[in-house]
DNA sequence: TCTCGTTATGTCAGTAACTGACATATACTC
DNA sequence: GAGTATATGTCAGTTACTGACATAACGAGA
């Protein structure tokens, strides 16, 4: 009886969400999320290519928002800029999403499989930046870079404006991304010969 | 028939290799890896805790000896300075493995589920480097942003050596910290209202 | 309204990763 | 030579995931 099918999707994430904070990820089966969204385990994988996956639902969305915004940004700004312009632009759609993400993010923080997933989550998050800057003219090498380095700093701020919204996230970003600058301006070189550590 | 023990993972790591070479990671199964090896399924999975490890052998040495550099590391260098220090102390290892890493790499490359687990090790040495740096003095969150910074900066390294081993690594790790210092000290933040694309 | 093609689901059988329990054989020590 | 620890074998079982086929709802058109 096919209610709509994105319907059935939703049942599942909400039913996976609530198991795996009563009993934890490992100690539910596939087969009790379908039970408790009514479908039959078939159906699960139907909607999400593993078990893991049906926590990491609206990534994609949140992905494509991050690059549109890297592409939109003003042209003078250099690689940095334009990243940490995208980042401040999707506070709002974090902001909104935050009763959801809380438990969401207790339970990964419990599950190593979940962590992982988030890993590969993220490198696609990276991926994409690095897309939409090449698509702004950067270098090839640089563009992934920058991305890679964008993303710590993000991640950074990110984390530090879960544990204190009132600055708001913007403010985590700018500190983020000075903090960056940090390392890289007081940061000399070592000797040439400092490799040979190990004789 | 116990011969060593280590002996046997030796062997099961031989026919993984092997095998997932032959016929892709997919298509073996760790029952087929424990043939070869000689041994049974069971010991594959006393040796391994799952069958993605059995590529992964010999980096918690790796981690190790990168987190002890950075300890090492002559006081006077900031942590980004201590962390190229810490990465050019390992050329010689990662040179000597580069005949068993080479095919490695391939397998890993047709496989999501291997890259997935790759991400993993990189983040287990992003840590041990943040816990590294923080021995040294250096502030929490400086700390683990710093080894993320680093380690994009060597992955970029190391990528450039793997398709062009001439200059070395150290030469290919100095233009990755170059390049690191060029993004943020040409980067200009973008003004205050620059967030406000979405109206 | 009937028909037909599409889509979401159910059903069922099967594979393969991984685990726990128990038995056994080898190596190591006293 | 007895005894202990350790690596392995054996076996039964669970669970994530897949392919094949059947069926029920839904929408478009005659």
């Amino acid at each position: 009886m096919p209610r709509s099918g994105e319907d059935a999707r939703r049942r599942l994430q909400q039913a996976a969400l609530e198991l795996f904070r009563e009993r934890g990820y490992e100690a539910t089966t596939t087969a009790e999320i379908a039970a408790r969204a009514g479908v039959t385990e078939r159906t699960f994988f139907r909607h999400f290519p593993d078990k893991r996956e049906a926590l990491f639902h609206g990534e994609d969305a949140f992905r494509a928002a991050l690059s549109d915004a890297v592409i939109a940004a003003p042209d003078d700004l250099d690689p940095m800029g334009a990243l940490l312009f995208a980042f401040r632009s999707v506070e709002q759609t974090l902001a909104n999403n935050r009763s959801f993400s809380a438990p969401r993010q207790a339970v990964i923080d419990q599950t190593p499989a979940l962590q992982e997933r988030v890993l590969t989550k993220t490198a696609g998050l990276i991926t994409a930046l690095s897309g939409a800057l090449r698509r702004r003219g950067v270098e090839d090498g640089v563009a992934t870079l920058a991305a890679q380095v964008g993303m710590a700093a993000f991640g950074y701020a990110a984390g530090a404006w879960f544990h204190d919204p009132k600055p708001g996230l913007g403010a985590h970003l700018l500190r983020a991304f000075d903090a960056l600058q940090d390392l890289s301006s007081t940061f000399r070189k070592p000797g040439p010969n400092s490799a040979d550590v190990h004789r």
